[in-house]
DNA sequence: AGCACGCCGACT
DNA sequence: GTCGGCGTGCTC
């Protein structure tokens, strides 16, 4: 038998079907899906590889043989394996890129080569020549005789490689590989019994002389396999009696895994039947009886889509599939998984950002095996090993945080979309803003749009008011509050209700700047400029992380009226505090809560303690759920209404709706306060009428004039080397081949080529050129052709990368 | 990528 | 002669 196999690699070259042969012993274990150890390349270096079909024949006449099997059970589906091969076509990945994404976490095989002197060496050495033999040799004498090839590559230098194989040929070295895998499963022994005759027979005839040997039976025979620690604990007896047991062969040893399940310890409540109101009832069926195509469900905050999506998994459920909800990292808060995981128990797989390494291989054995059938995480959650899908929820699918921004560069709404397609399931789109994209498919026919326009408990939205900060700078009011917002402020600290405020900065303020010559401080290696923070005094780099003092003199002309510009949390908290010097002020943004369950610990403080004014970045836009909350401040609304982006509007309105979300979600009615220099905006006003409609018509027609998505969509194409003309030929080479190839396609437009927005990144010089098309697959596959055809030196450092639809434009 | 092979100049 | 730098082609 034939094996083809895809090697791993990030290397396009040989990112293509291998054959090798598949020997006796494994003949009858091996299957497509699984991963084998195989030599490949001349020197025979042992691989890890992917079978992704098994045959009779092979075109290739000398073929190697496959050196072992990693997986008894293949690690990838069918199903998967069809998806790395979209994926490769797709996202200009390899194989083995895609492949990443649906293997066990961690599981990966490292191998390392190790030389060593052989038994014999020493009566060789005569037949050493030259210096770097030599060195090798004093090298592997130091260290117990044998060392990594690495290391001997990093003492030898370049031709290392030579001098090895030259010592290898005289018998004075051998080499060998050694593998290494990250996180292997954990394991436990277990005891069970294994006597001849039945348990009870031991028991008694034990009961006399050796009462603890017969405890110990007594609870094997009544829970079966324990650990030795289990066995002590429930049966009061003694290592010493397991041990004699063990001598006497009555009961056995052996390793079994251990589930390391994040959701072990909290309490499985008895769940509360699931009551629907008619419109949800009516959205569950909607999907459950047509059972398949893609659903868009536009829910308002406090519509009860959540309702709906648990209707749906317990449908799933009866039909014994499973289920994967995708929720935005953000969301994935105790609080929200805590109400599925009380609903469905064990049969509920969480992964989140959190989890160790081993927790994540064990949450993915317990999805591959079909322990767990309701699978939530973040984007990557999508790659989970289901081969039996019953629907795919994707709730808040608005979200930036669904689209890759490294390779794969993947939205989890495509893939979500194949797999839908591939399975033959519901794929459901939840969101209270549903992306243009999205609603436009919706409203054009090709999803099916369902509304849930009411609040669950018929709760009015929060009352918005919008402040006018010229007015305010007019009439003296320097602070970052306006007098209206502050008076608000105020009375919810007399009437003990919270208040959260938005700022969409982070540290102490945007940049620092020259006020006379207007010279800016940036980034050395990045073109972009340096951000204040106070407490380490200091400009920091927001890309590469490039760090320097402050300096009180202009570095330009000299002068000496530097200052910060623009307001940032820290600087916005401190204002605040001296405004209300009683109240209490908790700040979060991505400094406040690095670690693990920084966020989380927060935000039980903000519940917790009594906190007057909750002050931050994007994270308390979303998924905030605090009774208390009357009162909601977007404190710079200007800042993300003035970003260079053709989102900025669409992401504006997101983010007061979101922000709006927060305030009044208790029994008491909830205020809103945007504060803004350009109160007259269209989207500002719609966001605080709260009428997404007029919002998405509006937006619409700038999308269809300008040719925006949904109407095209944006292909970015980005060159970068550390030499910038090499990064210039490159970019110029595609764009010259690009402009043949596609004459033959109407609307497509082609921006530059020109620097990009940030033109260097740790010291990488970076070429952009971006076009709007029509990416189907004829398209993509031309651009693939002409991407990687394009001739690479030998040792550079050149990297073309081309991301779909982009978010991000820097 | 990582390796071998082959070609060329510098030096024991 | 031969060591070592570098360009080219191949990996089942």
């Amino acid at each position: 038998m034939i094996a083809q196999v895809y090697v791993n690699t990030k290397n396009l070259n040989i990112d293509k079907p291998f054959d090798y042969l598949v020997p006796e012993t494994i003949l009858d274990k091996i299957a497509v899906g699984c991963r084998v150890k195989v030599p490949f390349g001349t020197g025979n270096m042992p691989k890890e590889a992917y079978v992704t079909e098994l045959k009779n024949v092979s075109s290739f006449e000398a073929l190697k043989e496959i050196k072992s099997l990693t997986d008894e059970l293949p690690v990838l589906t069918k199903s998967s394996i069809g998806l790395c091969f979209y994926m490769r076509e797709r996202y200009f990945c390899t194989f083995s890129e895609a492949a990443q994404l649906c293997l066990p976490p961690g599981t990966d095989a490292k191998f390392e080569e190790w030389i060593s002197l052989t038994h014999k060496y020493f009566d060789m050495l005569s037949s050493v020549k030259g210096i770097k033999q030599e060195q090798l040799i004093q090298l592997l004498e130091q260290s117990d005789g044998s060392a990594e090839m690495q290391q001997i590559k990093s003492l030898l230098g370049k031709n290392a490689r030579a001098s090895v194989n030259a010592l290898i040929k005289k018998g004075i070295c051998e080499k060998s590989f050694r593998d290494k895998r990250r996180a292997n499963e954990k394991t436990i022994r277990l005891a069970f019994y294994c006597g001849e005759e039945d348990i009870s027979y031991y028991i008694e005839k034990l009961e006399k002389n050796a009462p603890r040997q017969a405890a110990v039976l007594k609870v094997l025979g009544e829970l079966g396999e324990l650990s030795v620690p289990d066995i002590l604990r429930a049966s009061g007896s003694t290592r010493n009696a397991v041990e004699s047991l063990y001598v006497k062969h009555l009961i056995d040893y052996r390793e079994a895994e251990v589930l390391r399940n994040p959701l072990e310890g909290k309490s499985s409540l008895e769940p509360a039947p699931l009551k629907l109101s008619k419109i949800q009832e009516e959205a569950s069926k909607t999907i459950t009886e047509s059972k398949r195509g893609t659903f868009l469900i536009h829910g308002v905050t406090g519509s009860g889509k959540t309702e709906v999506y648990m209707s749906i998994v317990s449908k799933a459920f009866e039909k014994n599939k499973q289920i994967i909800i995708l929720v935005p990292e953000i969301a994935l808060t105790p609080q929200m998984t805590s109400r599925f995981f009380s609903r469905f128990g064990k049969n509920v797989a969480v992964i989140h950002s959190a989890l160790s390494l081993g927790e994540r291989l064990d949450e993915w054995r317990r999805i591959r095996r079909g322990e767990a059938r309701l699978i939530i995480g973040a984007r990557s959650a999508i790659f989970a090993p289901c081969d039996n899908l019953g629907a795919i929820i994707i709730d808040e699918e608005h979200e930036q945080s669904y689209k890759s921004e490294s390779s794969p560069r993947y939205h989890a709404r495509d893939i979500a979309a194949y797999l839908a397609k591939e399975h033959d399931c519901p794929l459901i789109l939840g969101s209270a803003t549903p992306s243009v994209e999205s609603y436009y498919k919706a409203k054009s026919g090709e999803y099916t749009l369902i509304e849930l326009l009411e609040r669950y408990n018929k709760r009015p939205l929060p009352e918005v008011f919008i402040s006018d900060m010229r007015q305010e700078l007019k009439e003296g009011n320097k602070t970052v509050l306006s007098r209206f917002l502050a008076k608000e402020i105020d009375s919810n600290i007399k009437n003990g209700e919270q208040t959260i405020l938005f700022l969409n900065r982070r540290g102490y303020s945007t940049f620092v700047s020259c006020r006379e010559c207007g010279y800016v401080f940036s980034c050395p290696n990045c073109s972009v400029s340096l951000t204040y923070h106070k407490n380490t005094d200091s400009l920091t780099c927001h890309y590469c992380g490039y760090r320097e003092r402050v300096k009180s003199i202009c570095s330009k002309c000299g002068g000496s009226r530097v200052r910060d510009f623009g307001r940032g949390t820290q600087k916005a908290q401190e204002q605040i505090e001296s405004i209300f010097p009683s109240a209490k002020t908790l700040r979060m943004d991505a400094d406040t809560t690095s670690g693990k369950r920084g966020h989380e610990k927060l935000l039980e403080q903000f519940d917790g303690e009594k906190t007057d004014i909750l002050l931050g970045t994007q994270m308390v836009t979303k998924g905030l759920d605090f009774e208390n909350v009357t009162l909601v401040g977007v404190l710079a609304a200007d800042a993300s209404l003035n970003v260079d982006d053709f989102r900025a509007q669409e992401r504006t309105f997101n983010l007061i709706t979101q922000v709006c979300g927060r305030a009044g979600r208790g029994e008491k009615k909830g205020r809103c306060v945007i504060q803004t220099y350009e109160p007259e905006n269209p989207t500002l006003l719609l966001a605080a009428s709260q009428d997404y409609k007029a919002f998405f018509e509006d937006e619409i027609s700038y999308r269809r004039e300008f040719l925006y998505p949904p109407f095209c969509d944006i292909i970015n194409i980005t060159a970068s080397s550390s030499d910038r003309e090499e990064a210039e030929k490159a970019i110029g080479s595609i764009a010259m081949k690009l402009r043949v190839a596609l004459r033959g396609y109407d609307n497509c437009k082609f921006y530059g080529p020109s620097p990009a927005p940030v033109n260097k990144i740790q010291g990488r010089h970076r070429m952009r050129l971006w076009l709007k098309c029509r990416a189907d697959e004829d398209f993509i596959r031309e651009l693939r052709n002409i991407v990687y055809e394009n001739p690479k030196k030998r040792n550079s450092d050149l990297s073309v990368i081309a991301d779909i639809n982009p978010y991000s434009m820097t």
